[in-house]
DNA sequence: ACTGTCGGGACCGCCCGTTCCT
DNA sequence: AGGAACGGGCGGTCCCGACAGT
């Protein structure tokens, strides 16, 4: 038993630094001994692990939809906020997230694996249904279009922030969009209360459990599973 | 003469081959062989006119800011929607146009040659800012930062337009895009007026010139070149 | 006791699948995973009873010459044709004995072990000899040239039937070969007694052990002894 | 051209090296590395003119059966006989050659090319047939099954040759196999005129082109082709 | 001036036989 | 006997010059 946790904890190191090299070179210019490097383990650990570099980016791929964090809020839309706000602070953080954003945008990879933008769309656009249910979207506001557009937004700001690199906070620029695109989403009565500050969020991530030794995302991740 | 011209022609449909192999592999998946042959071009060809798979790539990047095709409009703002609609128009059609975005995207291009955003961005301040001093802005609104958010949910919208392939225009998901952003940025008198529509960009793209044999940007680009 | 059995029964398993694998591949080319997957064994059980890939091949060769089923006869040249048609009939039937051959034509197996031949070759001369002291032989034969070659065009005749693989039995090729060699070989009053035909060959294959749990060629293998 | 007659002579002899390496340890355990050092080439030559190791094995087996060398003679049988004598001589001589027997036996280059011995098989069957058509032949002798279990034969006695390493040269084995074989093949009157001595051999020989510099079997070789 | 053949060298993903510790 | 890890090395392939020809 101990010997499988030891296991575990080695997968997800490789995962980890596999990851951290998907992100710095993209799919196809990563390299299995830059990954072995950074992991510190040996060809045939990797290899034992994940079978082919393929296997590698879908373990990293398997892990990247969540809604982690987020807390029940009386307004729907506060909670699809929260959700933005979350990632926009997790994924520069955490390279799993942030290299299965990179995957997606990879031309190979995306031949090879897919993508997971139906996912995060599916996700939004749940959120954004149950918050016109609730009546908080102006009348001519399509949840699935406005998610898709949304998540297309999403993706490119912090593609921007990264790549621009003024070194400003993706919490920062993705609360900027939030604040350019509610206006015309949100009922005025609840955009008024609406909150896309950084202190909010950073009180949110507090309620995250610990970073367990060996990272984020080793649980039996409940992708897009809706938390309602 | 008629030597030179060929040569011309002959780099051209380098240059489209290559943007095309960039498009759908990525930098570094992409390798000149099938460039080679897309183009119909020997090795020895493509070496004259190209040092390198660098030279390639900067040839390509070289060719893809432009504010070509928009119109002086009464309202700057106008003018700004334009340039947006525009180029989601032409981005799917050109090769070289998707190819720029593309590398800029890729982690390893972007090592080697950095990215066009900084130009982007610099032009869509330039026309935000004269649409401010014409007073067509709502007051809270920051050029430079609508502009980066901007830029980046433009690129984000492309990205995944193309990338989940439900076969949508890029003109319609970008119109719905400024259709998002708009009513928080445009003075109300302004924005009633403002065409997003699909026919407006149709009827702009019959002033294009027509693509030259050896295709469009050809001309020494005068790339970020404002045109007022 | 038990335990022993069941161990032993093991090591059989495994010696079975490696001589498949070694006959499919060759000695290179043939995988330690494959022979694992086939004997449905783990690594460290394969291990525990090997200790290398050359200790696998080892005890392959160590079990292939055998003149086992040839029964005593009045003509010595009718046990050594039965010896011929005897192992004709066994081999493609014993893993073991035709993965025996196989690594001793396989180059860099014999580089590791030698081969098998110099044991088949003396135990036709033995046969050939004894032949000769009953008068059974041509005068002009010389039984060590002759028992070289015979070895060296059964093994050829095997290796075509298997490799043309026009379904033929081996022991219709074999009888084949015989009757083309015998008449230059035994004098004519002993040739015309000698029975190659395949009713010989399956009546003397009912003589045969039944195969015991665990495969032919278990017991500690009296190789070249000859039973005289 | 003068360009192109070097590519000749070092695709020749990337072929010869590759066909050492080949014969010395079995197509698996070939590695492209020792040929590249026995051939005195680097990677990016053998890969111009061979795409894989695939691409070399059948380079080799593409030059292999041959009746080259073999003259007209009033009895059919005396060319049969030269045909395996000379070829006895030639093979451990040229590397090609022996590499196709080689391959032939590998399990693993059989499923990947097939045999040639289809190929030896026609070429011998053919000469038997214009044999048997002379009254040549007794009368109970099939070509089709001679031929067959010949040239299996033939290729034992060659392996054991090798394998068992006392140095005799293979035209003494192979000349021994005919005596062998020939009583029952050839109808009296003829047998005792064929001649199955190294010196014929040796004297054929001396009609054999002058080796090219390149190596033989640089002609667009006429493999099965007959003479007649 | 421009094109094509041929060769150079680097490196990557894969996979394998083997051992160590339970 | 089993699960995990080790480390070496192979085949493939790629990007790129160097010339010779036209």
């Amino acid at each position: 038993m101990a010997r499988q946790e030891r296991a575990i904890r080695t997968r997800n190191e490789i995962l980890k630094a596999a990851a951290t090299v998907f992100n710095e070179f993209g799919y196809d210019a990563a390299t299995i001994a830059e990954t072995l490097i950074r992991a510190q383990v040996t060809r045939g650990a990797l290899y034992f692990h994940f079978r082919s570099k393929e296997d590698l980016a879908r373990g990293v791929l398997d892990q990247a939809v969540t809604l982690e964090g987020v807390e029940p809020h009386p307004f729907v839309l506060q909670e699809w906020v929260d959700a933005s706000m979350l990632l926009a602070y997790r994924l520069p953080r955490e390279p799993v997230l942030s290299a299965a954003l990179r995957l997606s945008v990879d031309p190979k990879a995306r031949q090879l694996f897919g993508t997971r933008w139906p996912d995060w769309i599916e996700l939004n656009v749940q959120l954004l249904v149950a918050a016109k249910d609730h009546g908080e979207l102006l009348p001519h506001v399509d949840p699935i279009e406005v998610g898709r557009i949304v998540v297309g937004a999403w993706t490119g700001v912090e593609l921007i922030n990264e790549g621009v690199g003024t070194g400003r906070d993706l919490v920062t620029d993705i609360a900027a969009l939030m604040d350019l695109l509610l206006p015309n989403i949100a009922v005025p009565g609840i955009l008024a209360k609406l909150d896309t500050s950084p202190e909010r969020t950073a009180k949110l991530v507090t309620t995250l459990p610990e970073e367990p030794p060996g990272g984020p995302g080793l649980s039996d991740s409940p992708l897009v599973e809706s938390h309602r």
